[in-house]
DNA sequence: GTTCGTGCAAACGGTTTGCAACAAT
DNA sequence: ATTGTTGCAAACCGTTTGCACGAAC
């Protein structure tokens, strides 16, 4: 119980019901929402939600480490409540993105390209789903 | 001579002043660069340019395959002259994106998902230059 | 009472679209 | 004559910001 507020908490953030509501979400979530999906999901519960409040909330969150920024999407920020390494699949049809584990894909070289320090690498795959 | 020119003949597009112009900086660029700035680029030497035709010739080069949009940026796309397979290391500090060559890192498993025909992948590193 | 968070609306930046003029076929 | 391309401006969409109100410390 109170997983949400006590999460906040521990990162440091003040909870306020807005902010424990956006983070019962889009914590618990693997569909890699935009803002405004968070936006349009989370208003059902909490009507007064502005969407002012919940661009500046989950960038407070990216910036707290509790989500992460994936640049996958053409033009669109998409947030990832799975901080840890792991991989991504876009479906091509739907745009949907998914999650693959780290230890499905084995990489060599990716941490080491001459003149970088390679600070985080994911493998990006798209493709359709087979039927 | 006319490169341009006949790159844009051999993949059906009409030639016309402006998409030579677009083409002759795109085509041979290695900055991956957004729309705007292929605006700005190209601009100079041809000042009646509109962002309009810009962006209506980049999106008709992707559609007819001499460029690939890459969603490596947050709410920015940048296009890519280079359409074969390659990676991408993202510098932290700049922003800057350049190509790793397909060879320089090798990928196990990528290209076999459970339940997902994989169409194409690549490796995406962020980091920042060794100094 | 000061700080912090919220909601609203306006502003913003990148991109697309509608339309009239124009060039090419 | 028809089709396709351009430039301009307006519209659009996702996101950020300014500000006044309200809650929390």
């Amino acid at each position: 119980m109170h997983k949400a507020m006590d999460t906040l908490r521990e990162y440091g953030i003040q909870a306020t019901p807005q902010r424990v509501a956006v983070a019962e979400f889009v914590l618990q979530t693997d569909t890699h929402p935009t803002a405004d999906e968070v936006w349009a999901t989370v208003r059902r519960r909490c009507p007064t939600l502005s969407r002012a409040t919940v661009y500046n909330t989950l960038n407070l969150f990216a910036e707290k480490g509790l989500l992460k920024l994936q640049p996958l999407k053409d033009g669109v920020i998409v947030f990832d409540p799975h901080v840890e390494p792991h991989h991504h699949l876009i479906d091509d049809e739907t745009g949907k993105v998914f999650d693959v584990p780290w230890n499905a894909v084995k990489i060599a070289g990716a941490a080491t390209v001459e003149g970088f320090e390679v600070r985080e690498y994911q493998v990006v795959m798209r493709g359709r789903r087979r039927r």
